[in-house]
Order: structure tokens, then sequence, then C-alpha cells
DNA sequence: GGAATTTACTGGTATATGCCACTAAATATG
DNA sequence: CATATTTAGTGGCATATACCAGTAAATTCC
């Protein structure tokens, strides 16, 4: 660390700051390529998850978005307050809450779908549609237990190959 | 959209998502291996951006760590309430305020680097050094001001060649 | 030079996200 | 079966991060 040029900065030396960093801006690129539809881009990651997936509770949906399940939890509350999704106590276990999209929710969900696609689609053209491909190919990688079981018990490489 | 398997979701479709996801185990895997320092990776990225920046302005520095101007502000508070940044208006430009860290600040920032040091070490071993490298160039690709550009204006390629 | 505009920052409000402590329900144990 | 432990959620608190509406200082334009 030592010339300070513009361009430059801890990004290119931090592989976390340099993924949060990306992640604001497409956040961003998305956010604003979508338009404003009432809802936040990680708003609309969620419902899709849990349109995509069959009835998940809040443990398996936490995991499945690599969140901490009191933050899925909080994230969800303008979510049920606005009539979008709505949880229902399991009757097996009565521990577990299933999350699930109500009418509305799905309908906006759908909506929005198509939104998306614009802000996806100018991604694919900008980066490239294959790069894209693998760059969530990669995210997914990182994003694994595998992965952080690895990382964690910070043996040598196993993900590696280059 | 169909089949529902395990380990499958939005982000092996939305970028957006992907990163985001990718983000917050980073963070996590980061956060754990650098263990308890009184600070989070986040704030340890700005304070090392602030360290390798010279003397930046909260509109420059905001700019680099593609963030909201008025976000970052809240962010720096807690680091300036606990003595490790501070804030200097500047003399020509009265509007302007520059950012700098503390004595304080530039130990404790000292202080995480080494432990920092650990976790990138993790992740190089585990996702591999040389992909690590071009996975931080790429990042930055995506940061760029250019890259923004280039996706509002909904153009094709440009930036990439898959 | 004074009004209009732009620029840099502040403060309020809302969502994003994590940790910790607590509760209830299920499961394991003796 | 009663107790110990584990599991799933909830609520409080703190930081992360964005948008919007000011405010003040600098710049632009007659």
């Amino acid at each position: 660390m030592s010339a300070k040029h513009e361009e430059d900065g801890v990004w290119l030396y931090c592989s976390n700051s340099a993924i949060r960093r990306a992640a604001r801006q497409l956040g961003q690129l998305y956010e604003d390529a979508m338009g404003d539809t009432g809802l936040k881009g990680t708003q609309f990651s969620l419902m899709s998850q849990i349109a995509y997936s069959d009835g998940p509770t809040l443990k398996t949906l936490a995991e499945a978005m690599v969140m901490d399940l009191s933050a899925l939890g909080h994230t969800l509350k303008p979510l049920i307050r606005d009539g979008l999704v709505e949880l229902e106590p399991d009757e097996k276990d009565k521990r577990v809450k299933r999350v699930r999209l109500t009418a509305q929710g799905v309908a906006k969900q759908r909506e929005m779908t198509a939104r998306w696609q614009v802000a996806q689609d100018r991604f694919d053209a900008t980066f490239g549609k294959e790069k894209s491909q693998e760059l969530r190919r990669v995210m997914s990688l990182i994003s694994s237990p595998e992965f952080a079981r690895t990382f964690s018990k910070g043996d040598e490489d196993q993900a590696s190959k280059a």
C-alpha cells in the first residue's frame, strides 16, 4: 500500500471489500433498471426464492439465502405488513413456520419479474452472457456450505485449481 | 423456474441475488476469521480505504467505495464516536470535509490488518490465489463508472468478450 | 454584483443484516 | 416420565446502506 492513484483502492487487495462494493453497485444498477416498483431488489429476490421454493420454513429459507435467521425475520416484516407474504405455523412441528406468498404477493412477484428481466438482460449485454452465468456459478460456489467449511478449517485449497 | 431441488435457487439465475448472497457469506467468513476486533469488516474496509487514500473528502470517498454519500456519513458515525476517524473542514472550500484516521484509528487499522491477512490467506487458499485476484479484478470492473454507464444505456456489450 | 443553480453535507426515515438473549416446542437421556 | 439439551422463532439493539428534504457554500449567468 503506497501509491494513491485514482481507480485504486482496497478493493483491489481485499476480496471481501471487492465483492461488497460490487454488490452495492450492482444493486443500484438493477434497482434503477427495474424502475420504481415499490419494492427493493432484495425484497424481490426474497419473494422470488419463496416462490421458487416449496413452502420453505424460515430456517430453510434463511439457509438457502445464506442469511441469519433473525435477519430474514426482520426482512420479511415489511413484506408481511404489506400483505405480500404470510407465515403459517407448521402442523407437525409447532416451532416451525412456513413462508409463502399471498395471492397479491404472487401477482407482484410476477409483475416485477418482467422488469427484472430488463435489468438482467442489460447485465448480460454489458458483462457478457457467458461470463454472467459463470459469475453466478462462482458466486454460488463461494456461498456454498462446502466452501465455508473449507475456508473455516483454514486448510489448503480443494476448490481451486488455478 | 420449475424443479425445486436443494442447492438450487434464484441466485443461479439472478446475478444481483448471486452477488449479494456471496457478499453475505464472504462477509461472515472474513468476520469469523478475523475474530473479535470490536469492529465490523465493513468498518475495517472503510478505515483501510481512508488510510490508503490521501485525505479524501466525504464525496470522493463515497465515490471510491461506491456508496451513497449519506450512507457513508452514517457509517462513519460510530467510528467518529469511538475516536477512530475524524472529519476536518477543508480550508479552501468550506462545504467540503476531509476524512482521516486518528492516531488511535491508525493503530487499530494496523492491528486489524494482521487479522485480515489471515482471512484473506484462507480465501486465497480455498478459492485459489490466481482466481482470487481475477475475482477482484472482475468485481472492480463491475463497480466501475464505465460499467455503470454502459449498463444504464442498455447498450450492447463493450466490456465483454466471452 | 445579485439571483439562479449546483455542489457537499446533514438528518430523518426505511430497509438490510447480524448478534444476543429469551421462549416455546421437540428430542434425547437417565 | 421428568429433566437436560437442542431447535426454531421473536424481539431488541447496532451497524449497513439508500432516498429524500433541507442547508450552506461555491459557481454560473445575466
